[in-house]
DNA sequence: CGTTATCTTGACTGCTGTCAAGTTATGTGG
DNA sequence: CCACATAACTTGACAGCAGTCAAGATAACG
């Protein structure tokens, strides 16, 4: 339906989509949406799915990059460093974003799960093979990239022209839109972050973040339990707090 | 000499480069560098060469877009805007770059021309058309959004993590290595941005903007002259200051 | 030459960072 | 299950960097 020009090769492989795929598909809608049937099989026998503990570096910032990955579960950072130390997390991923980053060897960043992440591994070349054959394919990783090049527009104006209660209600609006693909606006959730990891998301010290929780909660715009766990009953609240309005 | 509208136009399928073109692509290497003589023609037929003053708006925040453009000359700011005011330049685009958001109808942010800028307007239409045409095109399109990806996280790690005096630095080398497409790094440029311009890049007031110039003026690691040209004997220290070293 | 925009400088304020201590969670070995 | 150690988080006191407000200087423009 979506094109006749990419049937490549009906060959010995039998073309029926690997039910791992169907299974990841009907609940995702990730990049592999595009291909065929073939080439779903093609990939699948190459591909792999790994389980992360939170905190696993996954790639490191100048490291060879030897594979793509669809985030299945779970949430990854991608972040920077200065000479001395201080950190910016420059994106976060959820499931079911694409992670990689076409055309170049080397990482400029470093990808590190947050919590434990499932994610399914693409081996570069065979990506790279498919994406010359079919077009579909660059199309939707060219369509990802972009999302992720708005959102760093985003965040650059939180970044560089919120305050620090605009910055952290910015982020539990962010987590609450993004941490479970099947809800738009989740009224509870656990943090993926740390205090730490929020810090650097944001552009803060640990303190600074600590301190506007605090009178977060004690407005009444959220609750915490146990450090992580946030509800939020008037997202309105929350939005106006992270300067979120027109 | 400037207007190509009235070169001679020839039949579609005569595949003589338009000579507009070729003078631009030996300079600039642009997204075109990757069209057909025939496909050149075609886009040429309909493109055209625009100049603005500076600080003209070329594509306001919602509204339609039109048209794509290849900068040939000038500098363009890219920004978006809170509720109340509060402004952040979150991109700036520099000859040869090719401005433009695929797969999107309507900009969300605002497009203003910094100083006087000379652009090549390509119709939408036509290039979403041989976009679908010749993967080449898209390959090439989709590698100068991963650019300005990079760019932007650069930038995200500038607004959260420096101090007031690294991020004037930082700014100071990024126009030095940008402005001028043909000179790696200009110990001597022109500043394309006014105070208030530099401010809402670098998540800053403009008064501590003029602060850190002076400072790094009387430290003389650069000289100004007239507020507006800069010159920088020495590479090295400026790049220290904006605290990029390894 | 006068008007306006842009830029610089100073005095002061305040937000966020720093340093330090204390509290709450999490995990480990006995 | 408890005692202990460690990590994560909160809170307080204080300092300093950058913002605010204001005035004056310089450049751009008609």
């Amino acid at each position: 339906m979506i094109n006749g020009l990419s049937v490549v090769r009906k060959d010995i492989h039998n073309s029926e989509v690997p039910a791992l795929c169907s299974a990841c598909e009907a609940r995702h809608r990730g990049i592999c949406g595009t291909l065929t049937a073939d080439q779903l099989v093609e990939l699948n026998k190459h591909s792999k799915r790994r389980k992360f503990a939170g905190g696993t570096e996954v790639i490191g910032q100048g490291e060879t990059l030897s594979a793509y990955s669809n985030i299945l579960r779970g949430v990854v950072k991608l972040s920077k460093m200065l000479s001395d130390g201080r950190q910016q997390i420059v994106g976060l991923q959820f499931a079911p974003d694409f992670m990689g980053r076409p055309y170049v060897e080397e990482s400029q960043l470093t990808a590190e799960t947050a919590v434990e992440t499932e994610v399914c591994l693409l081996p570069r070349q065979i990506v790279d093979r498919m994406v010359n054959e079919s077009p579909e394919l660059e199309r939707k990783l060219h369509q990802q990239n972009l999302k992720e090049l708005d959102e760093a527009r985003d965040w650059m104006l939180t970044l560089g022209r919120k305050t620090a209660r605009e910055k952290v209600a910015s982020f539990l609006y962010l987590i609450a839109t993004h941490i479970d693909p099947e809800v738009e606006e989740a009224t509870s959730f656990d943090l993926p972050l740390t205090r730490a990891d929020i810090a650097d998301f944001l552009g803060l010290t640990i303190e600074t973040v600590s301190r506007q929780m605090t009178k977060l909660r004690r407005e009444s715009i959220i609750q915490i339990e146990n450090n992580r766990h946030v509800t939020c009953s008037n997202m309105e609240r929350l939005r106006t707090a992270a300067g979120i309005d027109e």
